[in-house]
DNA sequence: GGTCGTTTCGGAAGCGTTTCCGTTCCGGAA
DNA sequence: TTCCGGAACGGAAACGCTTCCGAAACGACC
């Protein structure tokens, strides 16, 4: 009696419900043209005896794929993997699967692009975080699927991103308004991004604050590593070494943040008291670390980034260009300078 | 002269190779019964064209999808995507494609495991750091695919993991070396997996340990709280509310313990001079806030797991339950109680 | 009652592979 | 020379769906 619940296929369905299987077809794909009472029907039987479509034979036949590539930089960044989050709940709630794609490096990167893995494979791919070169965008455009981006980039598909720059001087104008004019700031790039393609909003919000304060630029007080805890306490020492150090520090994130703290603790200096440390991002240990930041609402840019995609795949408009708003979160690492 | 990049398919390739098609798709497929000169020439043919299969007919007609899920109680906490991250590398390299499933709280669990949505449409299924309930093993069955664990259970399936209680004993026990003896704990529970399922080992080390070392245990040193930075900020709180507090604080994981610190420090107890604090993991920022910690290789078990998997999908033996050392780390947040 | 427009539904042609059976070809053994 | 076994290759039947196109049914309207 009981079939080998592994074998039902369309066919099946259509037969037990008493239709053809385009009838049977259009009632599960909830397309147009059958009356309400049989796709009730179908869908009961269907439901009855736990059929799912195959998504091969349906893709084959020219449906869509259901399923959205996701290209990633980094994975276990908490950035990165919150944005990720929030996709994937949209994309998940609307029944869609994601496929990741973790591009890691600059020649992975390039693999990647020559490659094009998810070529026929996906309806949709969203980078995240990621900022592509005008080749790779001429590869990515052979894929032949609508693109988003997510976190970082005014691309030329919809995106949506913070303004790096006005939260570089979210982060600045506190520092300023602090009372503090020796300002360093340790800016972070991203060793596998090709440098053609790394942002500068939050180093320019450095050089426009200081300009607007009437401050002049010390370059000596300016110094670049790349992103990590680990880098941010080089730089710290770096910036301790001179002889006049700074009375605050902007770093272009949270953990290079704390990787700045680090050194000065270990160099015996206070927080804020003798050394004010500003980040952005604020990060889950921003708050556990009580670091002063500048908040931006990551999560949710992957969750509206999601529904971009849903719009556009619906065959909707949507908006091109979203700046998620960023706000000053005051903790306990920055204060007036002393004296 | 130059095809429609967009439509060729195997037929196209076969003919312009001279070849049927049957003999081009095991030509394409590394497959046996075709002599190296044919091989040879189907490839180059194919590279010329740029022609890729489509995975959909490849499946239909009975091969693998070339896909498998990864199941994840969590994106974003740093843990589980380093997991992933290994996961992916490896899975990634052997041109295996990885859908990510998300599964959060208990009701998307449940729905999860009764809708099956990786159903048809993947060889196998990982679940990283996720129990399953025995139902749910029943209903994962059904899909028909292998499956793989990693980082956290000694499942049915091929597994691999640290041993919880080995590396609660070696903090443990470090703490006792240190000549503590009033030591609290803070265990932390995932609120999104059901109670049957939640792993113990890092309890029972506690429990263990006191009682190897003669310590009658003091049941109001004991706080378990929801998994996260503010609930160990809370259970530090409740532990110094007592009348005797104590010396030396062992928490479940390092994000706990972090918020034990801000607790401590918000306090105006210093760490480790008034009382130590130690946690599990070696999250990336352990090292950044000077934490001793016990480590666990995170991304070495997703890379592991991968492996596996590999082996099984070639149809080889792999081993069963893979243990992977734990060892402690020494920082700033221990030392011997005072006086 | 006939004509026509709407809806609802069914037949059947693909979609691009894999793989089951054969068939052909070739060298070596008898 | 004949026969045979194995390697190389081809024909064609699935695989499970979507969708074009046309048929049927059903009112509405003249």
């Amino acid at each position: 009696m009981a079939q080998s619940s592994q074998k039902i296929n369309m066919a099946d369905v259509a037969r037990a419900a008493g239709v053809s299987m385009a009838t049977a077809s259009r009632a599960l794909n909830n397309d147009y043209g059958v009356s309400e009472a049989t796709r009730r029907r179908v869908l009961a039987v269907a439901e009855e005896l736990s059929y799912v479509v195959s998504p091969e034979a349906s893709r084959l036949a020219g449906g869509a794929t259901g399923r959205v590539a996701v290209v990633v930089p980094h994975i276990s960044r908490w950035f990165f993997a919150a944005l990720l989050e929030g996709l994937e709940s949209v994309l998940r709630a609307a029944d869609l699967d994601v496929l990741l794609y973790h591009v890691d490096g600059i020649e992975d990167r390039h693999d990647f692009f020559h490659r094009l893995p998810a070529r026929r494979k996906v309806d949709a791919v969203v980078v995240l975080a990621f900022p592509v070169g005008e080749e790779e965008q001429r590869r990515l455009e052979l894929m032949g699927v609508t693109i988003i981006a997510a976190g970082g980039q005014h691309a030329p598909y919809p995106n949506v991103s913070i303004d790096d720059e006005i939260a570089g001087r979210q982060a600045m104008d506190h520092l300023l308004f602090l009372g503090h004019r020796r300002i360093a700031m340790i800016a972070a790039v991203d060793p596998d991004q090709p440098d053609e393609v790394q942002p500068s909003g939050r180093s320019n919000a450095y050089y426009a604050a200081l300009r607007d304060a009437g401050i002049p630029v010390d370059e000596r007080l300016v110094v670049t590593v790349d992103w990590g805890g680990d880098q941010g306490a080089d730089a710290m020492a770096k910036l301790l070494s001179q002889p006049e150090p700074p009375t605050a520090v902007y770093a272009h994130s949270d953990e290079v943040a704390l990787g700045a703290i680090r050194t000065l603790r270990r160099a015996g200096l206070r927080v804020p008291d003798d050394i004010s440390v500003i980040g952005i991002d604020d990060h889950p240990v921003a708050e556990l670390t009580d670091l002063t930041t500048v908040r931006q609402p990551v999560r949710e840019q992957g969750e509206r980034a999601g529904r971009m995609l849903l719009d556009i795949l619906r065959g909707e408009e949507t908006e091109h260009d979203v700046v998620v708003p960023t706000q000053l979160v005051i903790r306990g690492s920055t204060a007036p300078p002393r004296g």
